[in-house]
Order: C-alpha cells, then structure tokens, then sequence
DNA sequence: AAGTAGATGCAACATGTTCGCAAGTGGCTA
DNA sequence: TAGCCACTTGCGAACATGTTGCATCTACTT
C-alpha cells in the first residue's frame, strides 16, 4: 500500500490505513459501516475521511466500488473481486456466483455490441432460492 | 389503466394518467423528467406526487424501474421492458440489447444457484464501443 | 528540525426521496 | 344527480446520503 501512495505523492495515514484494513475485512461494506468499524480503533474519524479516503484508494487500485442496490456503492478490496453478486429483491440477501459464469454472456455482448461488460460493478438483480420456495 | 386501478380501489387522476403517459412517451427517464414532461400539460404538479404515482403504478403493475447507475431509479412502462441495459462507465450513454442476449447466462444461474435473475433491474456496466477505441 | 503539500474534522451544502397534514376530488350510492 | 367518504394532491418540512469549503493538523522531504 506504501508505494501504491507514495508514488503519487499520497500519504499514509493511519485513518487510510484502517479504511483499507476494514474494507479488506468487510469484504463488501458501505461506508458508513466501514466508518464502523474504523472507529472502534480511531474513535474521532469523520464519515467525509472515510468517503475521500475510499475515493483516494480506488484511484490507487487498492479498492473497488460496486452497486448492489438502492443506490448505495459498496467497497471491496481490489484483490477480491473474483464473484459477481446475486441480489434477492425480496429479502435483500446478497450471495455470489464465480465470476466465470457470465464468461459466455460477456463474450456475447463484446461481439454483437463491442461492449466490453463489467459484471462485477452492478449485482445480478432476482429472487433467491428460499424466497422462491415461500411464495 | 382504469381496470388496475379501480379494482384497487385506487383512482384515475389527471395527474396518474399524465404520469404513465410521460413514462410511456419517455421510455426510460427519471423522476424529475417525468415531472418535467407531465408539467407541459398540467403546470402544477408537485414532484412527490410524481413519487407517489409511480409507486403505484408500480405496485398495480403498469410501470418497472430499473438502476442505470449513479443510484437513481429510472423508470418504464411495463408493457416495454423487452431489453437489458447496456451503460457505458466511461461516456455514461444507454445501450440497449434485447432480453434473449441473457437467456443462457440466466439458466445457468437458476440451474447452479437456484436464483431467478431478472436482468432488466440492473443496468449492464462496461465499456461501450465507441469509449474502447479512443483509449 | 523545519517547511510544505496533502489530509483531517467539522459544519454547511446539494441532491434525491419521503412524510404529515389540510384541502381537494374521483367515483360509489341512493 | 347530489352527497359522502376514502383516496389524492400540493406544500413544506424532514430525511438520507454524499459532497464541499475552510481552518487546522501532520506525514514526508530536505
């Protein structure tokens, strides 16, 4: 992480680093609960640190930002964006899918649209299993 | 329109019909579009009753909304969601491809997960074509 | 050790959406 | 067709979330 900043002229800073440890520990979080988390070992940091820090280290590459829903953005650490999110527009619960199984969809769109898709950036809107089972 | 409502006991304003015409004409467009549409013909409608009606024009079934990004929900006429969002990251322009681009990827993920996507409610994130060659 | 550009905390602000409430009005009923 | 009542509207205020300006502080260079 030190040089990813550095070389930019960006400073390590102890509320930079708790973000980034936190985000890395959430696995997938909003900012108000990565601000949470960071407060239980830096009790004084401010929710507008947490958004510019974020902000800072998604432009270094260390974390990424990805739309589950409603609006919000949620963070994860770069190095573990390796699944695309299943959203249940009923109960809200977020699983995963390996990224691989949009490979063909992907593929599809690059060669009839040149579109080069993200997948991982919007969730995957539908029903869960267990919701299907209780309608 | 009146059949959905009235069996609701819900009722046909001015203001609800001009509300699913403007999303009808729009196609896809945001609250405060919708309103900006409807004030041509009705000058004083107020943006939450706009709120209000696509809420239930949605729960009556006559509107969808979907998330193209930026956390807005845009909204379209129930009888026109026959294709998926494609929205360049770059350039933020709206792609469109029809629904049957996904079927493979969407059985996969009901045969593997058992949860039944809905490709439509989240916009497709990526590149467009035009964004790829000017890198 | 000192200087400086980058970072922080705080409060104000911007935007988008919801809510409470009084006044207005569709549409059923007689 | 008149009247009533629940549904709707308009309006302002309240919220939620995210952003910005600025004075102060501090990590890092020399």
């Amino acid at each position: 992480m030190t040089d990813e900043l550095r070389d930019r002229g960006l400073r390590l800073t102890p509320q930079r680093e708790l973000v980034l440890a936190a985000v890395r520990e959430l696995g997938h979080a909003v900012p108000e609960e990565i601000a949470e988390l960071v407060r239980l070992k830096h009790p004084g940091i401010n929710l507008s640190t947490v958004y510019r820090n974020l902000e800072t280290l998604e432009n270094v590459g260390l974390v990424i930002h990805s739309h589950l829903g409603h609006g919000g953005a949620t963070y994860h650490a770069a190095d573990d964006i390796n699944h695309l999110h299943l959203v249940c527009g009923k109960c809200g619960s977020v699983g995963e899918a390996p990224i691989e199984t949009a490979a063909q969809f992907v593929n599809t769109i690059a060669d009839d649209y040149s579109f080069k898709t993200d997948v991982t950036h919007f969730a995957i809107h539908g029903t869960c299993s267990r919701c299907l089972e209780t309608l």
